[in-house]
DNA sequence: CATTTGTTCGACATTATCGTATAAAATACA
DNA sequence: TGTATTTTATACGATAATGTCGAACAAATG
C-alpha cells in the first residue's frame, strides 16, 4: 500500500531522538516526549515505534556498554539517519506550505 | 483508548478545508491536497477522513443546492469548527516546540 | 538470587487507503 | 414528456498501516 513518510507519532519520536542526540534510548525518549509535549505514553509504545522507524531506514541503533550505575539491562541507543532527516524536512515543508495558504481570516480566528 | 488530537492525514485534510473556505467539498479538497502537497489520494480516502473529522467535532457540513452546471449529485460542503482550529493550533505548537529543541548540529545536517 | 532497569512480544484499537456501489442532477432522444 | 444515459459526488465495505497497552523476558549488580 502507498504510504506517507511518517505517521503522527512516528514524527514525534523521530524528532525526539534527534533532540537527545547521543543519549536517545527507550526510557529517555519516553520521558523527553512527555516533557516536551505533555503526552504520556508507555515504554512499549515508544519501542514499537522505534522499531518501525528503524525498519523504514530512518533510525539505526547500537547497544550501549555496561555502566557503573545500579543495575539493569543494557540500553539500545538510537540515531537518526540521513534518510530520517530528509523525511523530517519533507513533512515540515509540506506543512508549512499548507499553513502559508490559510486565508488571513482563518488565522485571525485562531488568535494569530 | 487515549488518542492524540489528529492523525497525520487528518491534519492535512483539516488544513485543506480551512484553505478552501467556502468551497471545500470532497472533490475540491482532493485536488487541492494533490496541488499543495503532491500527494495523490482517492476521493474515498478523503471522504472517509472527512467523516471521521466530523465525528470528532472538528468539521461540520451542509448540503449545497443544485447548480446550473452539467449534472451530478449535490456537493456536501465542509467547514472547520472552532474545536478544529484549536486542534490545528495545538499540534502546530507542539511541533514547533520540538523543532526548536533540535541541536544546531542536526539542523545543519539538514541544510538549515 | 532478588532487585533494578530496559527491551521484546503478542494483542487489539484507530487511522489510512482503496475499489466498488449508489445517489441524484442534467441531457439526450424515442 | 418520460425514461435511459451521462456526469458528478458521496456512501459503504474491506484491508493494510500506525498507535497503544500489558505482560513476558533479559541482563546487570549488590
Amino acid at each position: 500500500m502507498k504510504r506517507a513518510f511518517l505517521g503522527e507519532f512516528e514524527e514525534v519520536v523521530l524528532l525526539t531522538v534527534a533532540i537527545l542526540s547521543d543519549a536517545a534510548y527507550g526510557v529517555s525518549i519516553t520521558q523527553e516526549i512527555e516533557q516536551k509535549t505533555g503526552r504520556v505514553v508507555g515504554f512499549s509504545t515508544v519501542h514499537t515505534t522505534l522499531q518501525r522507524l528503524a525498519e523504514k531506514g530512518y533510525l539505526t541503533s547500537t547497544m550501549g556498554g555496561a555502566t557503573a550505575e545500579r543495575g539493569g539491562r543494557r540500553k539500545r541507543f538510537f540515531t537518526v539517519t540521513s534518510a530520517g532527516r530528509r523525511a523530517l524536512q519533507e513533512v515540515k515543508q509540506v506543512r508549512e506550505e499548507l499553513w502559508s495558504a490559510l486565508p488571513p481570516q482563518t488565522l485571525q480566528l485562531m488568535g494569530g
